[in-house]
DNA sequence: GCCGTTTTCGGCCCGACTGTTTTCAGTCG
């Protein structure tokens, strides 16, 4: 039996939690979610990782650690694992993931009430069981209820788009507020990760109790889950939670920067605060270094990173994924900005799926301030998008060659979003497909198949030579379906070789290239494709969070083909 | 369980809020 990377990552999260439910030492528990999360943003052939002893040789992966992933390797199993999960139930887990419920508290019920699922739990706070506990009250029992509720009449993750137009909404109707100095977004959202449970505002006000007041009576807010003087939590109409923390003036910066993590960045900080003698924390940087608490005065996020000898790391990069490492070398790389994006390389009109026909498509674009727009239809195997065939792309290509005649300073592509069959093979001929100025390929279908076939399919359509972009690479739909595998490492390769690039579609659903694949693509030399994959006008909006998620991917606008001149594109896509 | 220029033991990030208790444990981020 085989353990891929994906198996020994559950594996590892698996043990944290049950290590949790022991009430084992919250270090131990650590090194293990550590491990995991590094395993998880590898591109590693796990078992040759284990099997090589390079697994020795990465930080994090101690001597426990190895040798247990040499018996998962080797035997398929864990007996460590096995032994916990003979000590737990596992539907437990599923317990941990409501909201005032830790592992002390499942730990208890099991033990003391024979707790083992949710509906159990429900029965518990109703009958009075758990009120009657030692520790416990009624209260804990209603808010046990109250968020076993929550987590049934809405799902806890939402996608960046919707939780960021909520979020921009709620930061609107609180500065509205009055006595309210700044507000300002944090958390997951500010660092532009991909689905996100709640929302984190910071705020300056010399009248907290006032705002507070105000922030949870707000027409947003449903229910008020915690209000105090500098906290309160919140969960809104639409079912997201939210926090408002309020702090003074002078502890703005390091309160944005304790709040905005994430969790495992300010761990990184902060131990290195220590080593230097000096302590972090969401009021303020402090020498320590003779026994007492001098505060460092700091008015900028900036300020906090140079004090402890690094330079500023932008908030999309904050996830310990090696930002610190590079902020210490002094240069950062200078991350593309929405200024910098000239075109979309990907739209659908209503000739195949989308709403909107080739002229008002460009009117848009040129509204936007863009320079050239490609216009992409789907190809004729996917016929529940009205996909076009042969002929029909053709009579499309005249009608934006005539477009174009009246188009000055803009250039209008002629392209289409191109089947890859199950053989790889391209969906439309190749003396049409060599007529238009772009190409772009993708999969709708097969998803099914196992890594190997996708990658071999991927692949021998990025080897078309009228291929330009691959799109939406994996096929996730977030929180609806995960992607099929590829092995990135020769994916990657080929799109080097082929002069092909890969797309970040920046649909809210896709975010497909991943973020964390693009540090590495962009070492390997491939090139970054940007686009809305609009099927509508109001989906060029996409591009606006978009360039947030290139950022988080460490690229800059070298990197991205929409943000070169149209003479750089043209060149690319062989059309001078 | 990991780690090491105070190095093989003894550290390991920090604080707010809630609910239950009279000083604190659990949870969360």
């Amino acid at each position: 039996m085989v353990i891929d990377r994906k198996e020994a990552v559950a594996v590892l999260e698996e043990i944290a939690l049950l290590l949790e439910l022991k009430g084992e030492n919250a270090f131990k528990i650590r090194a293990y979610e550590n491990a995991a999360r590094a395993l998880s943003t590898m591109e590693i052939d796990f078992e040759t990782f284990v099997r090589s002893g390079e697994i020795a040789k990465t930080k994090g992966f101690g001597k426990a650690l190895v040798e247990k992933l040499i018996v998962l390797v080797e035997t398929g199993t864990l007996p460590f694992l096995e032994e916990l999960r003979a000590v737990f139930p596992a539907s437990l887990l599923k317990l941990l993931q409501i909201n005032g419920v830790g592992p002390k508290k499942v730990s208890l019920f099991y033990h003391k009430l024979g707790v083992t699922s949710v509906d159990e739990l429900e029965a518990a706070c109703k009958d009075g069981r758990i009120a009657g506990l030692s520790g416990m009250g009624k209260k804990t029992a209603d808010n046990i209820l109250a968020s076993i509720e929550r987590s049934r009449r809405f799902e806890s993750f939402f996608h960046y788009y919707t939780a960021r137009l909520t979020a921009d909404q709620l930061l609107a109707a609180l500065r509205d507020i009055t006595g309210v100095q700044k507000i300002e977004l944090a958390g997951s959202l500010r660092r532009f990760r991909e689905v996100t449970k709640d929302i984190d505002i910071l705020g300056v006000s010399e009248q907290p109790a006032a705002v507070m007041a105000a922030f949870t009576t707000l027409p947003l807010v449903a229910e008020t889950l915690s209000r105090g003087r500098t906290k309160s939590s919140v969960v809104l109409t639409n079912g997201m939670q939210a926090d408002l923390r309020l702090v003074a003036e002078s502890e703005f910066a390091n309160a944005l920067q304790h709040f905005t993590g994430s969790k495992e960045h300010n761990v990184a900080l902060r131990s290195r605060a220590q080593s230097r003698g000096m302590k972090v924390s969401e009021w303020g940087l402090f020498d320590v270094s003779n026994g007492g608490e001098t505060l460092i005065p700091c008015d900028s996020e900036e300020a906090i990173y140079k004090k402890l000898g690094l330079c500023y790391v932008p908030p999309e990069l904050r996830e310990n994924l090696g930002e610190i490492e590079c902020a210490e070398t002094g240069v950062m790389p200078t991350l593309v900005t929405e200024a910098d994006y000239r075109g979309v390389l990907h739209c659908h009109t209503f000739a195949s799926d989308g709403a909107n026909s080739v002229a008002e498509l460009v009117a848009h674009a040129r509204g936007a301030g863009h320079s050239f727009l490609a216009i992409t239809d789907h190809s004729k195997s996917s016929f529940q998008a009205n996909g076009l065939n042969e002929e029909r792309i053709l009579k499309q290509l005249e009608q934006i060659r005539d477009l174009q005649k009246d188009l000055k300073d803009f250039r209008l592509y002629a392209g289409v979003e191109c089947d890859i069959l199950l053989n790889g093979d391209l969906d439309l001929d190749d003396d049409v497909l060599k007529q238009l100025d772009i190409v772009i390929v993708s999969v709708h279908s097969g998803f099914s198949r196992n890594k190997r076939d996708m990658t071999e399919r991927v692949v021998r359509a990025i080897e078309h030579p009228c291929s330009r972009v691959l799109a939406h690479p994996t096929g996730r739909l977030l929180l609806r379906r995960e992607g099929y595998e590829l092995d990135w490492d020769v994916v990657m390769a080929a799109a080097v070789a082929n002069n092909v690039a890969i797309e970040l579609n920046c649909n809210p659903l896709r975010l497909d290239m991943d973020w964390r694949l693009w540090r590495r693509a962009r070492d390997q030399g491939v090139r970054c494709s940007l686009n809305p994959d609009a099927h509508r006008l109001s989906h060029f909006d996409f591009v606006r969070f978009g360039i947030g998620f290139c950022r988080k991917g460490w690229l800059t606008a070298n990197d991205i083909v929409n943000c070169w001149s149209t003479d750089e594109l043209n060149q690319f896509l062989g059309h001078p």
